[in-house]
DNA sequence: CTATATAATTAGGAAAGCCTAAACATGTCG
DNA sequence: CGACATGTTTAGGCTTTCCTAATTATATAG
C-alpha cells in the first residue's frame, strides 16, 4: 500500500463515517474515489491488516483510534492546503479544494506548519468548516490570551481598547476589516445602543457592531 | 506511464544531459534516481515509443524538443516551488529542494501561476540559478521597462532616480536592500569615484555601487 | 588483435492497485 | 416461507514500475 491510497480511503473513510453517523459502505467508498466496489473491498482488507479500520463484512467499516489519527492528520493538510489556496493564492474555493486534495499527499509535516504560521494559524476553512489544532498553532498561549482579553461586548462606554482575536468565519471577518476591525486595531466604544449593539470608533471612523459579533471579538481593554 | 514518472526522468535526463554537454548514460540516469538499471533501460524504451527522447541503444540519451518543453516546464515548477519553500515560508534550503521535487508533480499550472505571481515573478531559485519565465511573467512588460529605464551605473554626478529592476542574485539583493537599495526607492547619485564605482544616497545615508552591480541595477532617471 | 573490465540490455518475476464477471449474502415483499 | 433486488465478496486477470541474475556489447590495455 503506498501512503497516498491509505490516505485517500481514511479520509474518505472519516468523511463517510461522520455523515451516516455509522459504518462506510463499500459501495459508498467505491462511488466517493470513483472505484469498483472489488477494489475497495480488498483495499478494505489490507486497511484492516493494517490496524487502520475495524471490518466486519458485508457490514461497514469504521476506523480504529490509530486510524482516525490519521485521517485527522490528513484531513488538516487538507483544509490547510485549501486555505492557504484560496486566502493568500486566491484561487477558487471550488478549484482549490480539488488542487488541495492532490497537494495533500506530498507536503512534508515541516512545511505544512510552516504554511499554518504563514497564514496565522487560521481556524476555519474556506468551505466552512473549522480546522483542527496542530503542534504549531498557540493553543496555549490562546487559552492564556483569551484570559487576559475581554469580549468587546463586555466594554464599557468611553472605554478604549485593542483588538486581538477575532473569532468568526471569513465572510464576517472580510467584511470586519473593510470597516477596520482587523487585530491589533485600537477601537473605542462610544456608545451602546439597544440589544447589545455597540457603536465604536475604529480608524477615525464610527461604526455599529452587533451583540453576537461583538461577543465574538477579543480585546484587551485600556481602560477609560 | 504516469505522469509523475515520466516528469522525474525527463527533469533528470535535462540535468545529466546539461551537465554531460552530451547523452546522459544509462547507469547515471540510475544513480540519479536510485533505480536499477534495467528498470531505467525499460522506461527509457517507454519515453522513446512516446517521442520525448531520442535513444540510442549502448549510447545515451538526449532530449527531443517535445521532451525538452516537457522538462523545462517542470524544472520551472521545481524552481518556483523551491523558491516560494525558501523565501516566503522560510524553509531550509536543502530541504526545500527535496521538498519542491515531490511538490511539483502534484501543483496544477494554475496554482503555480498565482504563486508566482505573488512572489512577484522571482527571477532567481535560491539555489542560485535563473528561473525560466512562465505564461504569467511580464515579459513584455519587462521589455517596455528596460526600454524606459536605464543603468544606475550610466546616471550622471547629481542626477536622481528610482530604483525600478534589480537582476542580481538573492545574495547581492538581500545585501543591497539592508543598506535602502530596493525597487521603488529614489536614490542620487553624490560622486563617481574611480572604476565606475558610485557614490549614491538612499534615504538619508551615502553608500558606495560597484561598477558590475551598479550596471545591474535598472532606474528610471529623474535628471539632476 | 585478443583478454578483460565496464556498461547496458535481456529474461523472468514480484508488488501494488485497479478492473470485469460471477458467485454469494441479506433484508424485504408477496 | 421463498423469490428477488441490492449490495458485497470471490475469482481471475491486467498494467505499471520496480527488482535480481544472467547475458551481451563496447572500450581499452597488453
Ligand atoms: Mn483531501
Ligand atoms: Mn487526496
Ligand atoms: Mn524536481
Ligand atoms: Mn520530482
Amino acid at each position: 500500500m503506498t501512503n497516498e491510497r491509505i490516505e485517500e480511503y481514511l479520509e474518505t473513510i472519516l468523511y463517510l463515517t461522520n455523515k451516516n453517523k455509522g459504518p462506510a459502505k463499500t459501495n459508498q467508498i467505491a462511488e466517493e474515489l470513483k472505484l469498483s466496489p472489488p477494489s475497495v473491498t480488498e483495499m478494505i482488507r489490507k486497511l484492516f491488516g493494517s490496524g487502520y479500520i475495524k471490518y466486519t463484512p458485508y457490514h461497514g467499516v469504521t476506523l480504529t483510534p490509530k486510524g482516525c489519527t490519521e485521517a485527522m492528520r490528513i484531513k488538516r493538510r487538507h483544509q490547510l492546503l485549501e486555505t492557504f489556496l484560496v486566502d493568500v493564492l486566491d484561487l477558487d474555493p471550488k478549484f482549490a479544494h480539488a488542487e488541495a486534495c492532490e497537494m495533500e499527499h506530498s507536503i512534508s509535516e515541516t512545511t505544512l506548519e510552516k504554511m499554518c504560521a504563514y497564514m496565522g494559524h487560521p481556524e476555519i476553512c474556506p468551505d466552512g468548516n473549522p480546522i483542527g489544532h496542530g503542534e504549531c498553532c498557540p493553543t496555549e498561549a490562546l487559552n492564556a490570551s483569551y484570559r487576559d482579553y475581554i469580549p468587546l461586548s463586555e466594554l464599557k462606554e468611553g472605554e478604549q481598547g485593542t483588538i486581538k482575536i477575532i473569532s468568526l468565519t471569513r465572510e464576517i471577518k472580510d467584511r470586519l476589516s473593510s470597516i477596520g476591525l482587523i487585530p491589533d486595531q485600537e477601537i473605542q466604544v462610544k456608545r451602546k445602543l439597544g440589544q447589545g449593539t455597540l457603536s465604536i470608533t475604529a480608524m477615525g471612523t464610527e461604526v455599529a457592531v452587533g451583540k453576537n459579533i461583538a461577543s465574538k471579538i477579543m480585546v484587551q481593554s485600556h481602560g477609560a
